[in-house]
RNA sequence: GAGCCGUUAGCUCAGGCGGCAGAGCAUCUGACUUUUAAUCAGAGGGUCCCGGGUUCGAGUCCCGGACGGCUCACCA
């Protein structure tokens, strides 16, 4: 119930969301009962979510299922906060009409009008992304949005308090600042009541006594600029929101913030919002910098086009599943990924299924699959098959005939076929491959243009297949090497010919049991449009 | 320049409290009744970034350095 949450296994170290959930407990230990433990993650609305906002969302909600385990009878919530007060800064690429954005530069991204022109605002439709995004995973969070906190004055009391309190508040952050920013600095960024500008005003008093701070609309950033208004607006209900750094601790002082992860670059932002929370007298979370996630050359992954693996792209690629195991991997140590290296981690979370079906329920705590599995997952995977494997296969078949996939592995290991749960992922696993090769390999295949010896040869055996429509694997080995022997000083010579009318590539299956399987009528069939088109 | 994190096989990464350095991929060799692929079996492969220190013993703990990444914004 408390704080002294024995670990199953004290000998053996605790998988890190039980270790923070361990920390977390031991906080929580002198709550009343009825209160909940709060995780929040943020959201910035101004683009659009990719890898590492499906990390932000799965890491804390990893920590929330550890603590659930630990605290049974404690509650808990995991908010994703949305910042769509954040102002527009630049118009992110891959919109449509981003003339007509690059208009609203600068104003809430909650005022924009949707640039798809089918949600409520540029920030609705970016939420509505996410959502969809994150449904997949099956994580169970809820939103909450920046714009309608400050509307309805949920945050109205910290917010006064902030005001009477920015002389401190300067003082805390001025030092983190450029010289030449530290003299007009304010906590506040009230929103221009003349062109709905955010980004644009510059607080030139504070006044506490009435709720409010004297501005004007002057400062220029990207191609945008100020109205030139100059006015006195309250703080409260909308009016203006709040820094970054104080922004956090104001969403960490009115939601009562027990556990926020956050991405080492904002180490020292987090430290300063922690003496601020303080200040606003509230206790800052517990906090847990994670690493970033890496490209191929070993930079971080961005949101901007093209640099690192999008989680479409992985989804084309790898299960579901197998994206929640690479995220809950070790936090704290970069990882780099690439598409090379999905299949990879498919094969580990293969094992890591092995391992936890086989395993006895008290030893399945600690496994990443603990976390990682969903409702409809498989439970098991009874089989020898590997991922890579099925990649090698589906390459070397140079097919997307699932039927014959499937013969092939089911030959492999009787046993794919024998259990529903087995079968299901292996389906999945067989359509990622195939999405694989479409889009990787087939598009590099070279054309084959044979000599007039080769196409001769070819058609020998294009006609000894038709007429042997009933041939075993063995006879239709022994027919290929015949014509081999018959044409060439080595027999073997044969098959890199054949290979590259059939798959574009010098290697493939054995061609008996090949040819045996797709049918020698068939398999002639294929050979003759290779010659046609070549 | 300051802060944080990292560096283990060719590549991606594991290495509980200090106790004989590991896996997968890649490479090489062999097997699968004739020189092809999948597959299977086996092998090679290491200055654990460098230098000190503590210790009977250091990839692991401490100090110093090199290299790489991220941050140090009136961006969240």
């Amino acid at each position: 119930m408390t704080a002294s949450a024995p670990g199953a296994s004290p000998q053996k170290a605790e998988f890190w969301p039980y270790a923070e959930a361990g920390k977390l407990a031991a906080r929580a230990a002198g709550y009343p009962p009825e209160r909940s433990v709060v995780f929040e993650s943020g959201f910035g609305p101004s683009g659009l979510p990719h890898l590492g906002t499906m990390g932000e969302v799965l890491r804390p909600a990893y920590v929330r299922q550890a603590f659930a385990a630990l605290e049974p009878s404690r509650s808990s919530r995991l908010i994703v906060f949305i910042d769509d007060m954040d102002g527009l800064r630049k118009v992110p690429e891959s919109l449509p009409d981003r003339e007509g954005v690059a208009a609203f530069l600068g104003r809430p991204v909650a005022q924009i009008p949707d640039p798809f022109g089918c949600c409520s605002s540029f920030a609705g439709h970016m939420i509505g992304l996410l959502r969809v995004f994150l449904a997949p995973a099956e994580v169970d969070y809820e939103l909450l949005r920046a714009s309608e906190m400050y509307s309805t004055g949920r945050f109205d009391e910290v917010l006064r308090r902030i005001l009477v309190l920015h002389g401190e508040i300067i003082a805390i952050v001025a030092p983190t600042l450029r010289e030449q920013n530290r003299e007009n600095w304010s906590p506040f960024m009230p929103v221009c009541p003349a062109c709905g500008q955010v980004n644009s005003t510059l607080v030139t008093a504070h006044r506490p006594e009435r709720d409010s701070v004297e501005f004007s609309c002057q400062r220029s950033f990207g191609g945008a600029h100020g109205c030139g208004f100059r006015g006195e607006r309250s703080v409260l209900g909308g009016g203006a929101k709040v820094q970054w750094k104080v922004d956090w601790a104001l969403r960490w002082r009115v939601l009562g913030v027990d556990y926020e992860l956050y991405g080492k670059d904002l180490i020292d932002s987090a430290r300063i919002s922690g003496r601020i929370v303080r200040l606003l007298g509230g206790t800052p979370p517990l906090g847990f910098p994670f690493e970033m996630y890496l490209d191929e050359a070993g930079h971080k992954v961005s949101k901007s086009i093209g640099r690192g693996v999008g989680v479409e792209q992985w989804r084309r690629y790898a299960p579901i599943e197998v994206l929640k195991y690479f995220l809950i991997l070790n936090p704290q140590r970069a990882r780099k990924l690439f598409l090379e290296s999905i299949p990879q981690y498919v094969d580990e979370y293969l094992d890591e299924l092995r391992a936890w079906s086989a395993a006895p329920e008290d030893a399945r705590r600690n496994s990443p699959l603990t976390f990682v599995l969903q409702r409809n997952s498989a439970r098991r995977f009874a089989s020898q098959l590997s991922f890579a494997m099925i990649m090698n296969l589906v390459g070397a078949l140079g097919t997307d005939d699932r039927q014959l996939i499937r013969a092939y592995l089911q030959r492999y290991d009787q046993a794919t076929g024998a259990d529903p749960e087995t079968e299901a992922l292996v389906s999945t696993l067989v359509e990622c491959a195939i999405n694989y090769y479409r889009d990787f390999v087939e598009p590099a295949k070279q054309r084959f243009e044979p000599s007039e010896h080769e196409r001769a040869h070819l058609g020998e055996l294009i006609a000894w297949l038709k007429s042997h429509p009933d041939a075993e694997a063995d006879e239709i080995e022994r027919a290929v090497y015949e014509i081999g022997r018959l044409h060439y000083d080595k027999p073997g010579k044969i098959f890199p010919v054949v290979y590259k009318a059939l798959l574009g590539q010098e290697r493939g299956p054995r061609l008996g049991s090949f040819f045996r399987l797709t049918t020698p009528a068939r398999a002639a069939e294929i050979l003759e449009r290779a010659l046609e088109t070549s």
